[in-house]
DNA sequence: ATAGTTTATGCAACTTAATTGCATTTACTG
DNA sequence: CAGTAAATGCAATTAAGTTGCATAAACTAT
């Protein structure tokens, strides 16, 4: 994946191109699984973490990211389709938890079941995270 | 729901009979939604935050509290059913999370698909939440 | 019922994540 | 290259989560 890709990336959804955004961006394609502020934290070290923190709240209301629901307390992000925007996010695939190594991974192949819920509920998005043990880990 | 039932309850479990345990029980009984550590403190404001706290990790690890993944910072509670024990959850259901007036809620009915995964994945368990508007805020 | 033992509670303190304001620097527009 | 809008770094604040320890309460066994 070419910087100019990325910087094109960032002017789709209106982000303007900086060094931290394009880490950032490159980060998350790097590693195959999801991450969290902390992460970018450790890996990042020459930005604020005020900076990353804003980084990924841009991330996530553009579409870049999206987040993913946990039972721990910070928060998890993985990158979006291309179909993403501000709008809404297109990507509905599950997500894994290992209980080994702790990684949250994108199944992007998989994609929630639909379900039906109880009448006068609207469903509006449905997120499915399987916990188990990884293909590393097994 | 009787208040020697509820005793009953911790008994079962292995846990002491407090007030602070069976007010925390006859909350969430009270209360059709799930319930974060902050709506204890609202409501049961005779006892420490750190009691509240200790009480909710003893019902985890006792079965009778089932802990909901989301996306928000605060960790969110749902009532487990009697089959649930240290040894393991047993209640797959469905959960709903209004985006109008917040509430969390346990769908018992409604039971989470099975969920088949690449090869070399180990599948333990599978949360299932459900984005939308509820019944009341329709 | 009571003494002895175990557990729960309250309080203080600490860690970490999340969040905001503001001055400064950087990126974009023309 | 100048002007404008946005991003960054730094300081400071809020809130959730967590632990240690002394005291109070719950259970157990006389
Ligand atoms: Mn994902
Ligand atoms: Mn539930
Ligand atoms: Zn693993
Ligand atoms: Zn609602």
């Amino acid at each position: 994946m070419s910087t100019d890709h990325l910087k094109s990336v960032l002017k789709n959804h209106n982000l303007r191109v900086t060094d931290c955004r394009i880490d950032v961006m490159e980060y998350f394609l790097d590693e195959k699984s999801a991450l969290s502020q902390g992460d970018l934290e450790s890996k990042l070290t020459g930005y604020d973490r005020v900076t990353l923190y804003r980084t990924l709240n841009n991330f996530l209301e553009s579409g870049i990211l999206h987040k993913i629901p946990n039972e721990s307390g910070s928060a998890t992000y993985g990158l979006c389709h291309d179909t993403c925007s501000p709008e809404g996010h297109m990507d509905n695939h599950m997500h894994f938890k290992c209980n080994r190594c702790g990684q949250i991974e994108c199944l992007d192949k998989k994609t929630v079941p639909e379900v039906s819920l109880p009448t006068g509920y609207q469903v509006e998005s449905v997120n499915l995270i399987v916990d188990g043990v990884c293909v590393k880990c097994a």
